[in-house]
Formats: structure tokens, C-alpha cells, sequence
DNA sequence: CCGCATCCCCAAAGATACTG
DNA sequence: CAGTATCTTTGGGGATGCGG
């Protein structure tokens, strides 16, 4: 397993997926994205990985240097998995991959989200290209604001806008700028630039996948 | 094959990886990056990709709308590959993986590189946030321009600024903006501008991939 | 419990031969 | 040239076991 069966060519992309390229892989990115992590708490919010496969990928990707194996301080007893610097940088393909894919996914069912998914969303899409100012988003029972490029849990203290919605609401508004069932109160404008600036439009697939 | 074998989770990052996390698939994606392809053309542009798993990649890519198959008009006889406008907007994607990827890379040996890969390169991952201006790149035997936004194999008509370097040269003046072997005639601050927009720095990983 | 290692089984990948 | 057919090998999914 080690080190063998990548790709054998010179070329960054090749390279990049050799590294983290394998089923998995990115997805215990995403998770780590979000903070450091528990092994059991990896195996939960990766359904169907299987316990064999999570050890092998956290052990390739601690070997590749994408994240780093830590033991919590005595009172807990136990370690967590957290990116490395280098492991952070994957941000921005995450970013773009995410943008790509939700064009095709069609719009969420209630029972489909995942608490937290919001702040997950705000923080790898938006918020490293917010413009300055503060928006609040309140999409459902989630509420995440964004301060100075930042993504935060809870509401804004001085919010150049409020953005209202639920999950299906929110989807359209990204993926196709549509306004409907969505409460914009304070800056329009200013919302209208974040999303400019998260996403060149796009549009689906030809045949809808 | 169809359809199966899928994350099950509403995640934007994961439905992407459904369509084209498969081994191989992306670098198929890079290699319709530079235009239609014929099937053997792919092959021979992907070694050891097997027969059977490049037709099988290539129906799957087709079926969720990445790439369709085209048959030319009569005196050729022959049929390509091409993506659809939803596989293009693959590039930014294959840009930050690029981007991340070659940090952890290290510098190319000179026989590691196919004729055309500084098109590439400038068309996936410079052009795409050049600044206005034309630029010419003269690295080792390859010759391309940039030209308001767009690559192209060959010199510029009016260059506000020439780069001249060999391929190792070119490697750390843009992971590292070393100009160590590197000559630059005309606007250098211009260039510079290019280089802070098409990466921000990064670093590699703590233990060298 | 948490953090894996082991085992079994099947699906997918690799290699090669062959065909319209 | 553009694949399909066939065979072998590898890796993933699922369950279970086991030490700390």
C-alpha cells in the first residue's frame, strides 16, 4: 500500500491524486475542515466507510503530511486527527469542487442535512470571499454569520444583512440567484456582491446526473 | 456499474466525487482540457490506464454529462471526445488542485515533461486570473503567450513582458517566487501582479510526499 | 468504550488478447 | 482505430475480535 499505485507522470494534477485521490479521502478532509476530530467521530459522520479503510486513509494522510495524529492533554485520554497546514490548503479545491458539484445535486430534503451542515457551507464557499461587512444567514433552525471573511456560529452583532431562508431556499439562491422564499432585510446589494464573488455562474449538466 | 457505489450523503463535495472521484477520471477531464481527443489519443496520453477502464471512464463521464462523444464530419472519419460546458467548469477544480498539488511536487527533471505542458499549465492555472497585459513565457524549447486572460502557443505580438527561464526555473519562481535562473525583460511588476493573483502562497507539506 | 487489526467476500482495477 | 471479452489481482465493504 505504501506509496505505490499512484500515477506515473510528472504533473501536479496526477500528483495531487495520488495523494488524495483514493475513495475516502477528501471526505475525511471535509470533516477535518471542520476542526480536529475523533477516530469514532470520523467512523460516524462517514457512513459506510468501514473501520479498516478510515485507519488506512488517516495513515496514508498522515504519511503525506495532510494531517497530524495528536493526544489530547491528561484529562482526556484520547487523540484526535487534525489537518496540517498543508492539509488547511485543501480549502480552496474543496471550495471549487463543492461549487461544481452542487450544480447537479438538486435542491435538499429536510431529512437530508446535517446539523452544522450551514457553518460548513459558509466557511468553505463563502467566506474566503466575502467582501468586508457582516452577514447573518438564518436558514432553517441553523444560524451562521460571517464577520470580516470569517464564518461564525450565531448571529452577528452589527449585521449589514440578514438573509432568511430555509435549506431548499438557500440552494436556489446559490445555484441560480432566485430570491423566492428568501427574507433579504438591510444590504441587498451587499449580499448580491458575496454571491458574485462566491461563484461564476455555471449551470448543470447537459442531461441532469 | 451505473449509478451504484456512491457516497450516500447530501453533500455537495461528495456528489462531486461520485461523478469524477474514480481513479483516472479527472486526469481524463485534464487531458479534454486542452480540446477534443480521440480514444486512442487519451490512452496513449495516460499510461497505464488499461482499455476497459478507459471506455468504462469514458461512458460514465458521459452518462452524468461531462463529456459527450462526437463524430467529425465525413473526411475524418473518426470520432473525439469533447467535454460539455459542465466539464469545463471542471477547470477550477483541476487549477486549485494544480495549484496545491505542485507544492509537495518538487522540481521537474527535464525528460519528465510532454511537449505542451507549459500550455497547460499557463491555460489551467494562470490565464484564468492574468491580469490584463500580455505576457510571453519562453521556458526550455515550449513558447506560449498570455494574451487579456487567454493562453496561446506561440509569442506575443506587442509582450509587456517576457519570461525566459528553463522548466526548473519556471517550477520555483512560482512555488516559491524565486527568480533564480529566471530573465525577465520589460514589465517585472506586471509579472508579479500574475503571480500573487494565481496562487496565494502556500507551502508544502511538513514531511516531503 | 475507543482505536484500530484481521478475516472474508465481492466489486473494481490492471493486463492482455481479441474483434467489428 | 475503437473498443469488448476474459482473466488475474488488488482494494473496498462489512463483520468481528481484541488490546488499552
Amino acid at each position: 500500500m505504501i506509496v505505490s499505485k499512484r500515477y506515473d507522470q510528472y504533473c501536479p494534477i496526477a500528483h495531487a491524486l495520488g495523494l488524495v485521490g483514493e475513495r475516502w479521502a477528501l471526505l475525511i478532509v471535509r470533516e477535518l475542515l471542520q476542526g480536529p476530530k475523533r477516530y469514532t467521530d470520523l467512523a460516524a459522520q462517514l457512513p459506510g466507510i468501514g473501520t479498516n479503510i478510515l485507519a488506512a486513509r488517516l495513515k496514508d494522510l498522515e504519511t503525506c503530511g495532510v494531517l497530524t495524529k495528536r493526544r489530547l492533554p491528561p484529562p482526556a485520554a484520547s487523540q484526535v486527527y487534525e489537518l496540517t497546514p498543508y492539509g488547511e490548503a485543501l480549502k480552496p479545491v474543496m471550495r471549487q469542487l463543492a461549487i461544481w458539484g452542487i450544480q447537479s445535486l438538486g435542491e435538499p430534503k429536510e431529512d437530508e442535512l446535517y446539523p452544522g451542515w450551514l457553518e460548513g457551507a459558509l466557511d468553505t464557499v463563502f467566506a474566503p470571499v466575502a467582501p468586508a461587512g457582516a452577514f447573518e444567514f438564518r436558514v432553517g433552525d441553523e444560524l451562521v454569520s460571517i464577520v470580516d471573511g470569517e464564518a461564525r456560529v450565531g448571529a452577528a452583532e452589527q449585521p449589514d444583512v440578514v438573509i432568511e431562508t430555509n435549506a431548499v431556499g438557500f440552494y436556489w439562491l446559490f445555484v441560480e440567484r432566485r430570491f423566492d422564499g428568501v427574507t433579504v432585510e438591510g444590504d441587498r446589494e451587499l449580499l448580491e456582491r458575496l454571491l458574485d464573488a462566491a461563484a461564476a455562474p455555471v449551470g448543470g449538466p447537459p442531461v441532469a446526473a
